[in-house]
DNA sequence: AAGGCAAATGTTTTT
DNA sequence: CATTTGCCTT
């Protein structure tokens, strides 16, 4: 194989790290720099320079999306067989292992994986035993808590209580729901991770196993990796395996969910005999793109430090626009959009990117007005929906009886007349017995405990599981899905369901029959079933597809990481907004929000458009807010301010926040400011007028409404 | 047990 | 504003 090909068309530092032959290589990849093709390049080389075997190449993801995308890519470049090589997302591996060892792991062989919905109702139902106050301990919370713990690797015996009364009580919830999950023989996503970190923790023997396979392996999206999947690593690693680690400390955008970008700084304390290579060469953006994304983000401290480049062109100005509402804001950028259709570009080539989803419902209500076909991404993902998990339930059920977790949410779906109290009898002899709550359902039958309404419900519920499961071997997957959805009569009621959302629903119903006839299983000599449930919970599925027609992308900022797009529109440039207000109190969540920019910024190829609005209807009330402090921060001199009919560039200054800051620094107050009076209570400033001492000021207070105030003697007071 | 009405409650998301 | 959740009635 010629080897030269590898290196062609890579620019030095990229080659640098394709080429590295230091044990350990963290690759600190700017945005747009052609990261996953040096991970890819890289693989190619090890295969075939350094004569390592796919078999000992291990390669992981975050998302199932970009663990395709390297696999496709891996396979363009070599033309050779994958065969043996792992190529998988962390939890997609991680399940694979634990199906491997499912003994030493001290897991049923058949173990089912909890999405967060289905954690979410055993977090209750814990909950509601324990006879905890839902209003004073929301379950929502109990449930990210126990999350957070996992996520840096701690069980509940790992933790004390030390007299808090919110720790004790999370502690028993805690404890509560590892049993539960220990008698259901089920795992959350954390846990997946979790258990397989213990798996070679407390295996040693399944550990070097591994350890003697994987001679290398590559992370990426370094900078989201959070404590145990660190450890995980670290342990696979040993001190024989070479690792590459390509990441970007300044697209870190996950903390929340338990990222530890300081993951990056560690990387080189503890894997000794590395190599460091930045790549800061951007292939992607116009070089004024990158001069305000380079701005944006200078402003946090404790960065690795890197500095975007391009020697492609300036480009065009990023145009900046002041509405005067959201639904101005969405006109407008229909409007752009129209013109740039007109100018013989395709729609798929635009993304309108916004921080919160919330957002997106004026979006699209302009783009249907001026009928631009658009796509959104987010929001509810199809093996997700309430009817296709339903569905699954049935179809979970059909395999495996005692499945409780699906047992509990299709027992009385549709209605069937099993109501709390027939549920609340099951469920306690299920418990005083440790049996299922089948069995519990069939012995309960048999004692004849029930009245005889509830006690036929409950029969003709047990016969129908039982008739589709008698099938389960003669049937394929897609007839046995179409039975399960045809007999348990959820189509049924799906269709009686008023209004547009039964319909939908239906049609996501036969849309999960043509599924399962496309499913190819990945062993065909196992059922294809437990595989199929498998595949489903590790991958909820892409969000509505619809591919073929041009269409604007809808998007959240955090979901566009990893995308590109010649014209990027980002709504909603302001505070409050974004940065949101609920990062605002502490500086590491605002850090977080000043990369959310960075990475929005620099997802713009040609041409960024950046909108705010001066008022929005937030829950219904209105509210005002100020341009971003993340537009401030980028030069004026690469700002092209838009205004109604014309456009004028203004290198000094923004016209409406001109106006704004000059009265804000007159009366030390600005427009949407909230400010506190002392009869009025809160409320936002709306407009100012006059100068000097009889200047006064209209406020929109929230308890009396409007008022114009003298500002001299109102004594309003910033919150 | 099921359907209807009032009240609460609103970031970001992958697995 | 819009949707989901809990309580209350039939």
């Amino acid at each position: 194989m010629d080897v030269t090909s590898i290196l062609t068309n890579l620019n030095a530092a990229q080659e640098e790290a394709v080429t590295s032959d230091k044990q350990h290589l963290l690759v600190l990849a700017g945005a747009g720099s052609g990261k996953t093709r040096v991970l890819v390049h890289r693989i190619a080389w090890k295969i075939q320079v350094d004569n390592i075997s796919p078999f000992a190449i291990l390669a992981v993801t975050f998302t199932n999306k970009a663990s395709r995308e390297m696999r496709e890519r891996i396979d363009e470049l070599l033309g050779i067989s994958l065969r043996g090589m792992w190529v998988g997302t962390f939890h997609g591996l991680a399940h694979r292992l634990l199906k491997a060892h499912w003994r030493d792991a001290k897991l049923p062989e058949n173990f089912q994986i909890l999405d967060s919905d289905d954690q979410l109702r055993l977090v209750k139902r814990v909950m509601r035993s324990m006879d905890l106050d839902e209003q004073r301990w929301p379950p929502k919370q109990a449930q990210w808590w126990i999350n957070g713990q996992k996520d840096e690797g701690l069980r509940a015996a790992h933790l004390q209580e030390g007299g808090d009364p919110f720790l004790a009580t999370m502690l028993r919830v805690y404890r509560g729901y590892e049993e539960t999950c220990e008698r259901l023989g089920v795992i959350d996503f954390a846990e997946l991770l979790l258990r397989a970190l213990e798996l070679w923790k407390y295996n040693p023997q399944v550990l070097a196993h591994y350890q003697q396979r994987f001679q290398h392996i590559l992370v990426d999206e370094f900078q989201d990796t959070n404590a145990v999947q660190y450890a995980w690593l670290r342990l696979l690693a040993g001190t024989v395996s070479g690792v590459t680690a390509v990441g970007d400390d300044d697209q870190s955008i996950y903390g929340w969910r338990g990222a530890k970008v300081e993951n990056i700084l560690s990387y080189e304390r503890d894997f000794s005999n590395t190599h460091t290579v930045k790549l800061e060469q951007n292939y992607r953006s116009t070089s004024n793109i990158l001069l305000a994304a380079n701005a944006v983000i200078a402003k946090n401290a404790d960065r690795l430090g890197k500095n975007l480049w391009t020697d492609s062109g300036e480009g065009e100005a990023i145009a900046l626009y002041c509405a005067f509402n959201e639904h101005d804001e969405s006109r407008y950028i229909a409007d752009r959009l129209q013109s740039w259709v007109n100018d013989g570009n395709r729609r798929e080539d635009s993304a309108i990117l916004y921080r919160s989803n919330a957002q997106s419902r004026v979006l699209e209500a302009a783009l249907l007005q001026a009928d631009i076909p658009y796509r959104i991404y987010g929001g509810q993902r199809f093996y997700e929906r309430l009817e296709i998990k339903n569905a699954l339930s049935y179809l979970r059920l059909m395999l495996n009886c005692h499945d409780d977790v699906a047992f509990e949410r299709v027992v009385n779906v549709p209605p069937r007349g099993i109501g709390e109290r027939t549920l609340e009898v099951i469920r306690n002899l299920a418990r005083d017995h440790t049996i299922s709550l089948w069995e519990a359902a069939s012995a309960i039958l048999k004692e004849k405990q029930l009245a005889a309404r509830a006690s036929n419900a409950v029969a003709s519920f047990l016969q129908l599981i039982n008739e589709m499961s008698g099938q389960l071997d003669e049937l394929p997957l897609a007839e046995q899905a179409e039975n399960a959805i045809q007999h348990s009569g959820l189509i049924e009621m799906h269709r009686r369901e008023k209004g547009e959302r039964g319909q939908a629903r239906v049609e996501n119903l036969e849309e999960l029959i043509g599924a399962c006839r496309n499913f190819e299983p990945e062993d065909k000599d196992l059922p294809v079933l437990p595989q199929f449930l498998d595949q489903v919970a590790l991958d909820a599925g892409d969000r509505q597809a619809d591919q073929d027609q041009d269409a604007v992308q809808l998007m959240t900022l955090h979901s566009a990481k990893g995308l590109e797009f010649p014209l990027v529109f980002i709504a909603g440039m302001e505070e409050n907004l974004f940065p949101h207000k609920m990062s605002l109190d502490e500086p590491g969540r605002l850090e977080e929000e000043r990369r959310l920019a960075y990475v929005g910024i620099t997802r713009a190829m040609q041409k960024l458009v950046l909108t705010f609005a001066e008022s929005r209807s937030i829950y219904g009330s209105e509210s005002f807010n100020s341009v971003s402090r993340f537009v401030r921060d980028i030069p004026k001199d690469v700002i092209e301010e838009v205004r109604l009919q014309n456009t004028i560039s203004r290198p000094t200054s923004y016209a409406a926040s001109a106006i704004r800051s000059d009265e804000g620094e007159a009366t030390g107050f600005h427009l949407g400011q909230q400010v506190s009076h002392k009869v009025y209570g809160e409320g936002a400033i709306l407009n100012f007028e006059g100068n000097g001492p009889r200047a006064r000021v209209h406020v929109s207070f929230e308890q009396v409404g409007t008022k114009i105030l003298i500002l001299a003697s109102a004594n309003l007071v910033a919150v």
